[in-house]
DNA sequence: AAATATATGATAGTAATACTATTAATTTAT
DNA sequence: ATAAATTAATAGTATTACTATCATATATTT
């Protein structure tokens, strides 16, 4: 994909000590990236990292306070990562109805290439986001962290993409229900797709994932 | 709702001993949905559980090897309960267009009343299927608990559904992925606008999730 | 080069979790 | 009344998700 070597800024609320700063602290995010998608989120621990990395446990929370911070932490920048490239996707892109299709496609789509200019595996880092992320925001804590602008990121994409519909429907009442639906589902549909296919319809190298949403946004809309 | 005496079975496997054999077992059962929906699986423990209804961790364990079973059967149970309210709604029905209606209405809808009949309580199984399924199925376990059977009752459900989207249109390419964006996605809304509200477009007392749905579906599939 | 600050590592400890095992008490069935 | 089955009580285990303390290594300033 896109290879410009950018900088994802994240949220200073969403650590302790900024893993950017240092050598450790891009190796915990690197390699937990690794970890979650190898072991899932409850097997994860932080102990298993430290070892991993050749460094402590204790040092590690001096970057991320817990499991779920580090996980928030991963989200966030997947998002921001995702907002650049939708960003990208868009601009200059002089009909409505062609920077949505981009944007969908953006949403919808599998990742497959990593980006190796920084130490974020992208590929893994979707992997992670499709099988853990409800894990984050599925929490008693929600609102306190909403509050704290936990889920800024997300909130931010799903709202760009809801003013692209706006602007091939002005008139179309549910922009932020479709996109999260098509968000969310597209997730899900990968998920289903290699565990439980009957609840799918996909078909190797056919990418009807993305063809579905993009027809049923779509249809949606312009109607 | 629907109030026959109906009795929905639990595939055995879901189970150590039937826990609607006994009255402990069906204690556990009702204050399980309590306690899930009050603290949210994570906080939920069978130890906390034992105090609430004056039994003995031990005990439960008899019942359920694991707290994740439970939920597991919870999931079940309530998926039965759906697939019977399901054919409910939709035998007698002559057009294939009102079939779907009520079928997608069922599926979307929030339940309210409780059939206080059983000793469970449908309004917070619900609750607990919108913020805690995603909890049982996104483990690295699912492909063995899937040829187990654990997910049968819920993808039971997406193909009747389907199919009868297929009465309506033949030729739709993608009816389970429509469904089961359906149904995943009214439950993220329903949620969404309680705690993340910018990622929807819900409004109070207009049933736009039952609306936004029944529109989507019936633009995908008649175009 | 010495003094100081900062980052990291090693070790230990805690309360809670998710169980398992054993044995005793109670209830139910015959 | 006795046997069989169920449940309760108690204890124990390995692991988790941390916190606290102190030592050591590295970098910065003077």
């Amino acid at each position: 994909m896109e290879s410009l070597p950018i900088h994802i800024t994240i949220n200073p609320q969403l650590y302790t000590k900024n893993p950017e700063s240092s050598d450790l602290g891009r190796k915990i995010v690197s390699k937990s990236i690794e970890m979650i998608d190898q072991l899932g989120f409850e097997s994860f621990t932080f102990r298993k990292l430290g070892v991993a990395i050749g460094s402590n446990e204790s040092s590690i929370y001096r970057y991320f306070e817990s499991k779920h911070a580090l996980l928030v932490y991963l989200i966030n920048w997947y998002w921001s990562w995702i907002e650049y490239n939708l960003v990208f996707a868009t601009t200059n892109v002089p009909s409505s109805e062609e920077k949505l299709k981009n944007a969908i496609d953006l949403l919808t789509r599998e990742v497959k290439e990593d980006n190796s200019i920084s130490y974020i595996n992208e590929v893994l880092l979707n992997k992670i986001i499709i099988s853990e992320s409800a894990k984050a925001y599925y929490t008693k804590d929600i609102d306190e962290e909403n509050a704290k602008g936990f889920y800024k990121t997300y909130k931010r994409v799903v709202q760009r993409v809801s003013a692209i519909v706006l602007e091939v429907n002005p008139k179309f009442e549910f922009p932020n229900m479709l996109i999260s639906t098509v968000i969310e589902g597209a997730h899900h549909q990968r998920y289903f797709s290699k565990h439980l296919p009957s609840l799918t319809n996909v078909e190797e190298g056919k990418n009807n994932i993305v063809r579905f949403y993009n027809d049923l946004v779509l249809k949606a809309i312009t109607l």
